[in-house]
DNA sequence: GTCTATAACGAGATAGAC
DNA sequence: GTCTATCTCGTTATAGAC
């Protein structure tokens, strides 16, 4: 009997992979906003209505392609974090770019889902939150480790934004000065830009070498952050 | 005769843009992907066929509205940029890439089109450049005019970077020091990412005072060009 | 020459009866 | 779960109005 139960959920998670698999593969030929319940049935030789078993709806399959894709990005982060979790903060911050970018490269229609352009009719619940957080914690992270340390030197902030400031440490980054909290956010903003722009083709005859430029490019947002030059 | 040509010619005009202003709203609706030649054509009371009068394919439609983008975007950058011509290199900075933002905010499916995920099956030709390059122009112009009068602090460049820069300075940047060449890209790619997680959602429960936040990411990103703080 | 309309193609999606 | 009848799509050929 528990054995029956074992193989049931071990055919319906072997299942469920082989949908989200086959979702990825029309993402990307088709684009997100052509995924179809029926076309991924087709595919897999099932009718439409028994995916329904699956994922109640086309935005749950959507949604848990959309958690899939963060957390493949946050895991090969921290990875990479932590193979250089003994060095410099500058070290460990490059490296978690460095892998975001390594990634980004090898699942584009992936990173296209999370950073591009919003599915027409498709909101994202809250559910995604923690995944989609994983490699700013992990940039906070190293942040805050550098703090301790005193190897961070705040940058500057201006009046206005101490508000802002105060409660970005309040609700996400505890234990670090205002000014590091808001420069973390623009920088966490920027490197997506960096790695979007290599993405999307908007350096084509622009940057050549583009791994050269990536790594500086990441370095001075970790300069701009505070982080000290080790 | 001329006066049959020139009734020939506006209407011509009239109706390229009013196939266009329907394209847009589709694209607001239903997204690029799905733009349709046959729906569009129906919503304007014509036949599909006759849109090929206008626009020879789909792809030449789409390109037509990312060339308008572009245009659109880059003309609002020239006239923020016209206004304060007479200001210091950050104030023509900052009101650079705050129209730029704002265009963005008004304008959220066409900025997704040109800077959101690239549509399947589609790739943009080279007739799009000139178009795309109107705001990086503006950018690189600013900070000639800097450099020109004194008023450029060189951020500092890595040896391994230098060929590249040396290319960039060629190819696009032509009488800026290599390390701003580089460091006018990054920035560049930088301010887009401010934009496009804003506007993707991707500061939801991260930055509430947007308009404040972004007006000091993106000083903070002139004073990382070499622009003097005046 | 310039336009629109009709009809058709091959491919694919979709709704509903069974 | 299967099948079919009816939609959609981009695109082309053709014919006729202005």
């Amino acid at each position: 009997m528990s054995t029956t139960q074992g193989a049931r959920a071990r055919a319906r998670i072997e299942v469920t992979a082989a949908i989200k698999d086959e979702a990825r593969r029309q993402l990307a030929a088709e684009g997100a906003a052509k995924l179809s319940l029926r076309a991924v049935a087709r595919e897999l030789g099932m009718v439409s209505s028994a995916l329904y078993r699956y994922f109640p709806s086309r935005d749950d399959l959507l949604t848990a392609l959309i958690i899939d894709a963060y957390d493949s990005v946050g895991e090969t982060a921290e990875v990479a974090h932590a193979k250089v979790a003994d060095a410099g903060p500058l070290r460990r911050w490059t490296s978690v770019c460095e892998a975001v970018r390594g990634w980004a490269l090898a699942h584009p229609h992936e990173y296209a889902l999370i950073h591009g352009s919003p599915v027409p009719g498709y909101v994202a619940p809250e559910t995604t939150v923690p995944s989609a957080a994983r490699v700013a914690l992990l940039l906070i992270g190293i942040a805050r480790g550098a703090h301790q340390a005193g190897m961070l030197t705040e940058p500057s902030l201006p009046a206005d934004l101490h508000p802002e400031a105060e409660r970005m440490v309040e609700d996400f980054a505890g234990g670090l000065p205002p000014a590091v909290a808001v420069a973390l956010v623009a920088a966490w903003a920027e490197l997506y830009g960096l790695i979007s722009f290599e993405l999307f083709g908007q350096f084509r005859r622009v940057v050549e070498d583009r791994e050269l430029f990536f790594r500086h490019a990441v370095r001075r947002l970790a300069l701009g952050v505070g982080l000290a030059d080790v």
